[in-house]
DNA sequence: ATTATCTATAGATCTATAGATAATGC
DNA sequence: ATTATCTATAGATCTATAGATAATGC
């Protein structure tokens, strides 16, 4: 049975939210066309048609995910707010509306080119961020690279976070962090 | 046809480090137990009397690959030895013989609890070495936290270098992270 | 007799496609 | 007439197991 076109894109966006929630929770690879059909309500089908290939749904809610996770982040916040939140137990505990560049890092080495082209913009794109908030007497470069460095710590805590077992390590990984962006 | 004990030895220790090796090249959900039997030339079937379990075969990969990774670090270095090692484009560019934390923390999450307990473990390993690095002026739980900080920029910084598109975007996520926790 | 390995295969899951269906939009 | 969606299914791959084979080690 055929819908509107306008519920047809509806249909294509609740596709793409689940999608990108749904990768930044259980992995690009980890989850099936299949399930991301069921979440957004369709069938596998459906999503063929709609997309054409699995990769071509990745590379689409890859930048979905960057592009909405990005559109919360107020234009004016002090770095040191922004840094508590990114490092927080709640948005470590929270994967899948989280940072889709922590979430998704460790597989591009192994997605196409155009997935990476996506991630890359993103990781352009909180660059630039993170490069207008820093101390205005340093030189532009100077700022890029401080902000490089920052994201990586970011990153690499969030991650790291995730990743251990032992609860009390993770708050440590955190907070250390923190205290070392921000102090 | 059974081969000796020694033989025996000889094939698990040959899996153990194909898998090692696949695992953080193609990560461990993207490494099937046929290209790992294959990789260590013999079938899944021999294995899998070897290890049971997939699972439990990555536990064990987890660990040998953590604990060969940690052997080549001498025991006096300078932490900014270390640091450019590690931050090094050759360490980017050969994931399956580098750093297990950075290869496959982002996996880790959705692992078993006995694979993150193995993980956890090297993160406390690099973290103690890293410690004992610290300017001796500080009190433990301050060489402590900077060990957390750095490994959490180390990190970051590889698996962000290893994941954009870009090579000079990597080449300056490396460089700005050195700067940044050399100077 | 024990056991490391191999062969064959089961059963699940995953990506993808072909063709039917039925509502939209001209 | 077009097309978004569904049904059915193909073909590949993945984890796992059962049973046979043959060399080891008592």
């Amino acid at each position: 049975m055929r819908v509107s076109k306008e519920q047809a894109a509806k249909n294509r966006e609740r596709i793409l939210n689940a999608a990108s929630r749904l990768m930044r929770e259980r992995g690009i690879s980890g989850v099936g066309v299949d399930a991301l059909a069921e979440a957004a309500g369709m069938t596998h089908g459906s999503l063929y048609s709609q997309f054409g290939s699995k990769e071509r749904l990745v590379e689409e809610a890859v930048a979905h995910a960057i592009a909405t996770n990005g559109q919360d982040v107020p234009k004016v916040f002090p770095l040191g707010d922004y840094v508590s939140e990114y490092l927080s137990a709640a948005h470590r505990d929270e994967p899948g509306s989280g940072c889709p560049l922590a979430a998704l890092c460790c597989e591009m080495p192994r997605q196409s080119g155009g997935v990476r082209e996506r991630f890359t913009a993103g990781v352009r794109g909180v660059v630039a961020l993170l490069s207008g908030r820093m101390e205005s007497q340093l030189k532009p470069r100077q700022r890029e690279d401080k902000a490089l460095a920052t994201l990586a710590s970011l990153v690499g805590a969030l991650v790291l976070a995730r990743a251990v077992n032992d609860p009390k390590l993770s708050d440590d990984i955190l907070r250390a962090t923190r205290s070392r962006l921000s102090g």
